[in-house]
DNA sequence: CTGAAAGCGCTTACAG
DNA sequence: CTGAAAGCGCTTACAG
């Protein structure tokens, strides 16, 4: 195991001082040229780099981010990371991913872990279950700041980078009474998620206000697999060419789409098709699904630049709401 | 800013040394029962952690280790991913992602990273464009354990966990002739990279072998779309019902599906479909789509294994191939 | 323009 | 059983 070059080796060698050889690197503008230049030769050649153990314990500066997520099987967080390592990069940040399983006591850990190592930021979306605001709080004491993205606490007094979970539902509801659908049915996921709640709510009143005679039905699906077995049931005998379909999630959308496949049903032939989804699965079908678009990369963009206003001093609390948009395909 | 506790104002409060505090907190077996129990007492109460900058300054080892992957918006690279991150955290590690974007300039800074950060070990799928094995060897020279996976260089004396290309090619290759197709049409992905050169290969060597007078064609395309374009042309007449189509990869799986929902085929009775994949975009289908199985998830544990023998001591350089096995979906 | 010294928070060989 | 001291590799206020 090869030590690693230091401020002292190059010293000893120039017979300077190590404080010498430190300002001189940093381009301190009291050092003279000469000097700077034969330790910037000598650092060079042995290809001196300081070590950041040594750096952080004096100026408490590591340029490390934290993103942390429920799930990692999961397209809409891949594009969110995926978006936030791109910019990070660029400002000379690295990424740690730590996933909480939607554990609570993981979670806990997990933001111990940040604490611990002093990352300069964490990026979060909090498991269902996360009620204790402290934990979070805590890390602001410490001076991290905590970007919350995608599911967010209630807590009024901290950053949030949400998905425009209304506009997206009232999008798609929109797009349903354009079409002039007049019999749909909303599938949605776990009732009990507050996501599920105000997806449902909004899809719900927009439809209706929109058309008051609608024939509207809603059920929830816990997994892909539920929401198929359900679509089979209720379709056993649909051989109409009336029916839309609205799934809140692209979980649920995967078991629908079995289902219609299963069913030899055409969209927008004998089904119509509208979800909300970040867009990777419903390009995938042709014709391609009709979706309201929520993205985690734009997310990924927005929560990376409200998190390096904070770095830079900012305590301003703040809840941003990605645009949502209809992006149409040829399913409804 | 929230000042850390630290082993001296543990050791100011007890009046005790800062060696006595550090010692009891490790339990070591000089300390009595009764000070370690006042100290680990003070410790829990005010929430003391070590930090580890300074542990790390000291005794050089950190528990963490890097991903880096050529791209982030990739089924195979999330399951890796998700795989490793799942017992490294049960092993107390921490998860680095990189994305070398597929450029080796980049690849090379974040290696650079890696080193000064003297990560406990590196999970690398090298670029298309890495010829050169000394920065890796590199890492190596300064403890840091590296191992290769998918992406592997030719290079012999090093650690690579890799798909079994040839194996999964050669299955798909006897389910189809099992099947008794006699016109099979192969799509290929990028010539120049290896793992099209190894499926490729493999696949026409056992096709051909199993039924000489089998009518065997291969394409190439570079993205999803090229292969769906390709698809529909080559089938603009098709409306038989004895094709076979070979899909390399997920990437030209999702063209080739998109061209056959176009086209209206139903398979296995129009044509016939099987690919190597993930699992993930094969089972959106219905019927779902049969392949040769390529698991990132099977990988990553394979991988950390090997990285715990290497962090352990090891050595050893050593190619492991994970085993390949053919999921029966109803497209063949 | 340069250096000696203190200190970040820890660990550990040495001494008693 | 406990402590003083050296040192990991750096930065920076102080002195000259």
């Amino acid at each position: 195991m090869k030590p690693s070059p230091t401020l002292k080796k190059i010293a000893a060698q120039l017979n300077v001082s190590i404080s010498t050889v430190s300002r001189a690197l940093k381009d301190h503008p009291d050092i003279s040229i000469e000097t700077k230049r034969k330790i910037n030769e000598l650092a060079a050649l042995i290809e001196y780099d300081p070590n950041p153990y040594a750096v952080n314990l004096r100026t408490h500066n590591n340029k490390e981010f934290a993103i942390v997520v429920p799930s990692l099987s999961n397209f809409f967080y891949h594009s969110f990371i995926s978006s936030i390592e791109e910019d990070a990069r660029k400002h000379g940040y690295s990424i740690f991913i730590y996933r909480s399983s939607n554990d609570v006591q993981i979670e806990l850990e997990i933001l111990k872990n940040c604490r611990l190592k002093r990352v300069s930021g964490v990026f979060i979306s909090i498991t269902t279950e996360t009620k204790d605001i402290a934990p979070f709080l805590k890390l602001d004491e410490y001076g991290i700041p905590v970007i919350f993205f995608d599911k967010v606490p209630a807590y009024e007094l901290c950053n949030k980078i949400c998905i425009a979970n209304e506009q997206a539902a009232s999008l798609a509801a929109l797009a349903i009474l354009k079409k002039g659908s007049n019999d749909v049915l909303g599938i949605f996921g776990d009732p009990n998620m507050p996501i599920t709640q105000v997806r449902y709510q909004t899809f719900n009143r927009v439809l209706v206000e929109g058309n008051p005679v609608i024939r509207l039905q809603n059920v929830n699906a816990n997994s892909a697999d539920e929401a198929e077995q359900l679509i089979l049931t209720m379709l056993a005998d649909y051989n109409g060419t009336y029916l839309t379909i609205f799934c809140m999630s692209d979980e649920i959308l995967t078991g629908v789409m079995k289902a219609v496949q299963r069913k030899g049903l055409k969209f927008p032939k004998d089904i119509g098709i509208i979800c909300i989804s970040d867009g990777m699965i419903p390009k995938l079908f042709y014709p391609e699904i009709t979706y309201a678009e929520t993205s985690g990369f734009k997310l990924g963009k927005l929560a990376l630049s409200r998190m390096m206003r904070c770095i830079a001093g900012s305590s301003f609390a703040q809840t941003i709401i990605d645009e949502s948009c209809l992006v149409e395909g040829g399913s409804l």
